[in-house]
DNA sequence: TGTACATCAGTGAACGCGCGTTCACTGATGTAC
DNA sequence: TGTACATCAGTGAACGCGCGTTCACTGATGTAC
């Protein structure tokens, strides 16, 4: 080979990096690869030397961004952290701000619901990763058994949220919105 | 005036009533006007004699179906309905499989999100309809004051579990998720 | 009642533009001698 | 150590296509005489 092993790989994950910021911000149809691999300092052409397709970056990028966020709650699993503190970060002004950034069903979820099947699957196998350490996680502060859906019905709560929150332009009502949105979490999480 | 003054009206009405059902089954930026007016039985030219531009046409649309919402919360109200039907009717398979026809928060909350602030401004002033009537039905079930960002929570519980059940392919895992939504539901709005 | 006219909803082709994808070519780089 | 070579990431122009929007034109229709 020619180029060092990691000069292609890092040249991916600067596509895959660029690519999850904006499908987030700006929404997956409306964002085209030219302005993906502007971003990434490329020009067009060389997008199919690192992707099969657009389809098969936007799986890549729901893999990448959902894990991420599975590793997000099991560190603060491990680190004890109080539930409370994880709603009030997900339901905050700053995540409400910085679609690009946080959290992939917020910001996708009701897009990828029209996308090919082989999209949907790796949207929902990653996703369970999450749902499946948040229901463990609330087991044990409940002492009872949570299931995986009871656990995607509180994500669906705080996703939905958060959309009606950025949806809406004034500030004073999108606000309100969040912090109804905490007590409601807190309800259905005690 | 040539044509009879219903005649206008009615072609524009067909216009709203396809790209009503369009928009939400494919999402705003996926659906053509060509699409749109082909559904009407009519070309594309016809679009502006009825429309100032597609963006005006969306701001239409979703006047028109939050409106239609409002008035179903209303009439369920004065019929004396049951919460829990309001939410079984909501989160149900059959909802599920016709985002066409459903709710408008579902199925675009988070494009609208995206468009401009007009738009916005559109969105959430007759979404605040129905969040008020709900709020109303609320603060009388529960002999207490019900705020119109904890019905803006409620619904972002129902919308947000509607779009992880839309999105996961696989059908009995997303019966699961209606069903727990229910309950979150329910509990919530006790 | 029958005819000429004015109106305007609807047609269909064209506009520039950006899309996803392809491809012949370039040129920087690690390896072999 | 220095040079020739092979590799392949990256370039940039082109492909057909559908987008939102415009516009000169058509022809169905209600009105006036």
């Amino acid at each position: 080979m020619r180029y060092a092993a990691e000069h292609n790989e890092q040249t991916r994950e600067r596509i895959l990096e660029a690519a999850a910021r904006l499908f987030r911000e700006q929404g997956i149809a409306a964002v085209g690869l030219a302005t993906i691999m502007a971003e990434a300092g490329l020009t067009v052409g060389t997008f199919y030397t690192h992707f099969k397709s657009k389809e098969a970056l936007v799986r890549e990028t729901l893999l990448r961004s959902l894990d991420a966020r599975h590793e997000e709650v099991k560190q603060a699993v491990l680190a004890g952290t109080d539930i409370e503190t994880v709603i009030r970060a997900y339901l905050s002004p700053a995540h409400r701000d910085a679609a690009g950034t946080g959290c992939t069903v917020a910001a996708l979820a009701s897009e990828v619901a029209r996308h090919p099947r082989a999209t949907r699957n790796t949207f929902a196998t990653h996703n369970a990763l999450t749902l499946d350490a948040l229901a463990d996680y609330l087991s044990k502060r409940q002492g009872k058994p949570v299931r995986r859906a009871d656990a995607a019905a509180l994500l669906g709560l705080l996703a939905g949220t958060l959309q009606l929150a950025r949806a809406i332009p004034d500030r004073a009502e999108s606000d309100a919105i969040l912090e109804a949105g905490i007590r409601a979490a807190l309800r259905l999480s005690a």
